[in-house]
DNA sequence: GTATGTCAGTTGCAAATGCAACTATTTTAA
DNA sequence: TTAAAATAGTTGCATTTGCAACTGACATAC
């Protein structure tokens, strides 16, 4: 399924009606940023760049929890946990988010904008495919084993790109935090790996070696 | 947020027209039943019931991926990986679904049914639910040890109660198959929890006794 | 009433994972 | 170009967790 932007098919004048209609504000961050003061009914929409959603623990773990690319959303709404344990919105790139209420967007709007119903038709499609980014996140931490994590995460990218020979969107360290294990323990995990001839790796560079059909 | 059904704010008259117009098929299932043959575009619809969607691995394990309540959805869609080990959707108790063609729903409609953007509005919300359903299975999965887990599992139930005595709507062996633990491990930990004066339990009733703002 | 099955609970032991403390290599910044 | 920081990699040891094999309680079916 390929990414939906929020405005497609609709035209630039029609655009400028509705955000002004729904009150959207696109404000511009740079790499390494923190977005905060989100509003507990604003969406934020991705309109260029890459953002992560990482939990710090009272126990000094870092987990990543959704890494949000080009076009996907996140808000207060979808983490209910904000408030426990210390969230934070942190752009990875230079990035340029647009914030729109949430209940503006959904609701029947009093202009009666002829573009609405694409709108929310947009919306839909992004928020599923937001549900089935988040399923797989739940198909990989449902895993029992590191090893298993590993190997559900490894298919996945492969089966994106349709290689076997996969470069981790993450560094290794970063990876740990997304698979939410010790880094030294995955490592470890890795070097067996490769010492059992399921894969060949060297940094964030993975060949998988194993026959993807047993898993 | 209350659970929105696909069909609110629609009238009896509309709804016939529009079952007809994206192919909905009702069928019902009694208690433990198996819903088999989901086309790939198909999306089922919980009108009334509760359905599991179980993973079985190749060693054994059973996981509980989600647990759908009436107005919940679930296809084909959401879970990438159910030709990879074996993923069954089953009847908790008898139910009733009703499944649409995915494409139909969310594009524009020849015959222009009126109410179909509200439609369509409705679905987004049904996802967006489904959504922090998963962010919130997410967010307990990512918690690093079986206890965390447990302690992240029982805020949220409270929460949702604003009670601290809770009762678990699980057996405590498919908590542990949610949980995705040993369910004797589970078992352990939460004698532990009790002899440290962190909660009380008999069986699926637990009061939390440990201060819920330290997690 | 007896058998069968599910659920809750327990425990010893083995295996997996986390933690800590390193070294080596690569990147980034001054 | 050198220093500092981030990343990759390793390993010993402690802890957590999983596995297996039990017991006892309760419910359901025969």
């Amino acid at each position: 399924m390929p990414d939906t932007k929020i405005f497609d098919n609709i035209t630039d004048g029609e655009i400028d009606k509705m955000k002004n209609c729904f009150k959207a504000v696109n404000r511009k961050y740079i790499e390494g940023e923190t977005i905060n003061n989100i509003e507990n009914g604003s969406l934020g929409i991705v309109v260029s760049g890459v953002v992560e959603i990482i939990r710090f623990d009272f126990d000094g773990n870092r987990t990543i929890l959704e890494r949000i690319n080009e076009n996907g959303i996140f808000g207060r709404l979808f983490f209910s946990r904000i408030d426990e344990g210390d969230v934070e919105i942190i752009c990875l790139t230079d990035c340029e988010i647009m914030f729109i209420d949430y209940d503006h967007l959904t609701k029947q709007c009093h202009n009666a904008c002829s573009h609405h119903s694409t709108l929310i038709r947009n919306m839909l499609s992004i928020v599923s495919e937001k549900s089935i980014k988040l399923s797989n996140r739940v198909e990989i931490l449902s895993q029992r084993t590191l090893r298993k994590k590993l190997i559900t995460y490894f298919n996945m990218i492969s089966k994106e790109t349709g290689k076997k020979n996969i470069v981790v969107p993450f560094s290794l360290s970063n990876l740990s935090d997304y698979l939410c294990v010790d880094r030294s323990a995955m490592l470890r995990e890795m070097k067996k790996m490769r010492e059992e001839g399921l894969i060949d790796s060297h940094a964030k560079k993975v060949t998988i070696l194993y026959d993807q059909t047993m898993f």
